[in-house]
DNA sequence: AGCCAGGTTGCGG
DNA sequence: CCGCAACATGGC
């Protein structure tokens, strides 16, 4: 399947640190999963080649990649601030992802604290453990009820650390109080939030990664360590400074966010 | 060896 | 409400 996009970066995009679930296969080539299904995407110019098993119908990549949102209007509001105008321009075509909301959120309730090599291989032995088997050593994130029940041993090979308890209370939440975290995204703002920090080992910022990248909320700010430097570099209250920006972008900070993170680790910003 | 990584928790003030 | 130490683990 070939998909024409215009504004999309896939390198930009799959290697700002927003998904753990992809990996290079070369210059702007890579394979990973979407919906269950294994995805093998290259991108040449403004063309998307992708193979996948099973079949993934188009309008689910245009959904993952957020590839219907009106981008030059975020970029326009976004870029009223220099700074950003100029990530903006740099890194055209990085877009917010639109991911699995339990993948999401049991992939950033291991990336506390946690490096993002180490979260990818946590989450890939996991996987690998635990998920259902889809093609060759491709396997997919492991379903609640699996997680909820994996043994000690399994998470201990799996490098969570001391966030082992996390993940099994989470997962143990979710099905002893049969929650069903799609309810969520329907929620307003604070509610969700809310409900997300209800969960052990969701805080300040990982419940706004998850409500940013995959339910919806495009003004979530989710506030990381890289996120703390340049906002104690740009405002004398780096709290009022992350309420000021939540202000000034109309509902789309958190696109902000991401191309602020991915210029700091590129070392574009300082 | 020592510091850092897409932070959260549980404590004391 | 606030600040603060502890927390597993691997990479650099």
């Amino acid at each position: 399947m070939n998909i024409i996009v215009k504004d999309f970066n896939l390198a930009y995009t799959l290697e700002s640190g927003q998904c753990f679930n992809f990996k290079k296969e070369r210059e702007n080539k890579y394979f990973g999963i979407i919906k269950d299904k294994f995805v093998i995407i290259e991108q040449i110019g403004d063309v998307l080649q992708i193979e996948s098993t099973p079949k993934i119908r188009e309008e689910d990549i245009r959904e993952y990649f957020n590839l219907d949102i009106d981008y030059t209007k975020i970029l326009e509001i976004i870029s009223r601030d220099s700074k950003l105008k100029k990530l903006t321009e740099k890194y055209r075509g990085l877009r917010v992802i639109n991911q699995d909301e339990y993948e999401c959120m049991f992939s950033y309730i291991i990336s506390s604290f946690n490096s993002v090599t180490k979260i990818k291989m946590s989450i890939e032995i996991l996987s690998k453990k635990l998920g259902a088997h889809i093609l060759g050593d491709i396997y997919s994130f492991p379903r609640i009820e699996i997680l909820k029940n994996a043994s000690l041993d399994i998470l201990k090979d799996a490098k969570l650390g001391y966030r082992d308890r996390f993940v099994i209370n989470s997962a143990k939440k979710i099905i002893d109080e049969n929650i069903n975290i799609y309810d969520i995204k329907k929620l307003d703002y604070d509610t969700a939030k809310k409900k997300l920090k209800e969960f052990d080992g969701i805080g300040d910022k990982v419940s706004e990664c998850i409500m940013l990248y995959s339910m919806n909320f495009h003004n979530a700010f989710p506030e990381d360590v890289w996120i703390n430097r340049y906002l104690k570099g740009e405002f004398k209250n780096t709290r009022e400074g992350k309420i000021s920006i939540q202000n000034s972008f109309e509902g789309f900070a958190g696109w902000a966010q991401l191309f602020i993170y991915t210029g700091l680790r590129d070392k574009f910003l300082d």
